[in-house]
DNA sequence: CAAGCTAAATATATTGCCTGAACAAATTAT
DNA sequence: ATAATTTGTTCAGGCAATATATTTAGCTTG
């Protein structure tokens, strides 16, 4: 429990890891900027940055590729070091219950690179699963023109709890073979290293990082579309509990005007089927009811101000509980949902004493592979002076 | 928010930091336990052990008391170090609305000191409201001995919210009172640093130390005695949320079967008063009702079991979200809830599928002092080597 | 009781890393 | 061209930790 000790060698490392920081924050950083955002001095700048050129990390500009750079200054110009943004890749996988979704994404996390994959059925044996599973990460490296070498490390999402170790219960009987299994095959066939997360986390990394919660720290993402889970973000930590379960909104089952975890989605279907639907007795799609509301069609308002109504109650029970600065509704239904926003608004100080602010994700259905890939680059990022890169040149 | 960078005479300050944490750990410490605890070597060990030594954190024992050591071992006999733990002195206390009370604590966190005051009414100025805390804080002080000098922290717990910097909501009218206020005078007075906390969450902070979750890094501890408050351990870390409203129960409103955030004293009271009460048809106090099941009265039996079922509801809700290892319910009212464990533990399952483990808290109504003596623990241990000693011999 | 054994402490040399200052280099301004 | 300016490079110095050898303190044993 106790800090742990340090040797003079470890030096090199923290003040490594500083400087590959600030590089990996700034566009292209000179050694002053170096010494002024790190407080070291310019010697030990420059034999860190010798040392992070050297193991692949960073990169050297060209003295003479200046001349954009507009601001013709005096002195001696500076070297001048910007991260090498394609020493190696990450991928960020949204591993379904119907569908793998793998993303490739640089080191900066530029998506470079994606493909999906459907299950062939639900029941199909797990050798296969792995199979369609690591067939989309071949063809996500093949879009983005990587090799599976290059893979620094994979972040992966998925609809069950999991551990802040990345484990999945064994009680699951379906997710737990993506753990084990999933988890080995990639590391056996190509040595990578598997990050698993639950899907509703991997949505709150996402958000903060790229979509309306940038920066928030105390942030909520509730993946709403068929059934409704929670990412929690709290002091920029994700919240795990003791089995991972943290997020899980079984308690809704008991919450007046609620009742249940059904997502968005899954209840304008439901609702638009049981009265009778706008145009067909059939079930209407859960897009269909937003057109409909957009048409202004009765009794699609009359859904969505239900959805509201519901809404609200749940992001106040969460709110109230955590006290988000912001909750944001994410998954594929998140654009739709935009005109729920003003109902929720309204109603949300009547349920809860600190109402959030609460947005939409702008990710649509990439929220998912988004998180996982800064999922994966958070690995590489706190382990960068471990890895070794796969240099090409 | 990258690493900060480092030079090597900070190593000096981690290794001091690790060195003390193990010697705080331990009851006596050689050097060669140090060595093997923090990796270092003798050399560093000692030098690190005589700059604490110096600086009055840890004492060197006499050679000659190794009598009662038991084992008589060979080679040349190892020098000896404990922490001085009289070397200063914490500062717990829970500011009530209607009392205040102090401890005082060494820096082992063996309570030497206590004192309750009252104040005068509910509607008292602040001056001299800060007035009778001071007076709390220096009786506590005078019975264990110690000098306001002495104290190297203040730990403060209070019924509202406090965010992580240990400030105090202004919307908060009259808790906010003994932010600025209280902190200030202390300040003033005696140099004291106060650090507010949310009373729930030092309770939190207190049951993990010395009560029934010793040890446990995601536990929930309920206040249940007038009103629900919730203080969340999540991986060893205290949950505040934006504004420190994190475990605050206003959803319960929302709940069915639950209705308020009333706690367990407050409806065995209102639930004997509505039912006749069984003696008098007066409001019976808590404790009575408790007294009246364990005789086998009628109506006392149902109010434990609507009691059991309501708190069953709460923490279900709390268990589904938050997934600890473990609720306790704590304040004084925890003694008398032991008997609602068995009906709680039974009904928990039927409401959320991650049922953890509840127990009342051995803390009693010390529960948050001992917190906020655990909080400003907290504090003296990562400010050690910042803090100076108050040295008296 | 002296010699021997053992575990721990101390002393000394060495290494790694950062700093600071002096010096060199590459530009722009005069 | 020369000065001014900014940056890069080199090297001695300091600090902290390690490694190794030596000394010390107590116990054991002949």
């Amino acid at each position: 429990m106790p800090h742990a000790a340090a040797t003079p060698q470890l030096l090199r490392r923290v003040n490594a890891q500083s400087v590959l920081g600030v590089i990996r924050n700034t566009d292209v950083a000179t050694g002053t900027e170096l010494m002024a955002r790190t407080g070291l001095t310019r010697a030990s700048v420059i034999a860190v940055c010798e040392d992070l050129i050297r193991r692949g990390w960073i990169r050297e500009l060209n003295v003479r590729d200046e001349d954009q750079h507009g601001s013709p200054r005096k002195g001696r110009p500076a070297r001048r070091f910007e991260l090498n943004s394609r020493a190696g890749f990450v991928l960020g996988l949204d591993l379904g219950a119907a569908t793998t979704t793998a993303a490739v994404a640089d080191l900066r996390g530029t998506v470079v690179g994606r493909s999906s994959e459907r299950f062939r059925a639900a029941g199909i044996p797990a050798a296969e699963r792995i199979d369609v599973v690591d067939r989309a990460c071949r063809r996500a490296l093949a879009d983005a023109g990587a090799r599976p070498e290059d893979v620094l490390a994979v972040g992966a999402g998925l609809a069950a709890p999991v551990d802040r170790d990345g484990r999945v219960l064994v009680t699951q009987q379906f997710w737990s073979l993506f753990d084990v299994g999933l988890r080995t095959a990639l590391q056996e066939l190509h040595g990578w290293t598997v990050l698993l997360e639950n899907d509703a986390n991997l949505a709150a990394l996402g958000e903060r990082w790229r979509g309306s919660g940038a920066g928030v720290d105390d942030l909520v993402v509730l993946l709403a579309g068929e059934r409704l889970g929670a990412g929690v973000l709290e002091s920029g930590r994700l919240l795990h509990g003791r089995h991972g379960a943290a997020g899980e909104m079984g308690y809704l089952d008991l919450v007046e005007g609620v009742g249940s975890s059904d997502g968005i989605a899954s209840l304008a279907r439901q609702w638009s089927a049981a009265g009778g639907g706008p145009a067909a007795g059939g079930e209407a799609s859960a897009r269909r009811v937003f057109e409909d509301a957009a048409a202004g069609e009765p009794a699609a308002l009359a859904i969505l101000d239900r959805l509201s109504d519901r809404m609200a109650r749940v992001i106040a029970s969460v709110a109230s509980f955590i006290n988000p600065e912001q909750v944001v509704i994410g998954g594929a239904v998140a654009e739709s949902a935009g005109v729920l926003l003003p109902g929720i608004t309204a109603l949300l100080p009547r349920f809860t004493a600190t109402p959030p602010r609460v947005t939409v994700s702008p990710l649509g259905d990439a929220i998912v592979t988004v998180g996982a890939v800064r999922h994966a680059l958070n690995y590489v990022e706190a382990n960068a002076l471990e890895l070794e890169l796969e240099l090409r040149h």
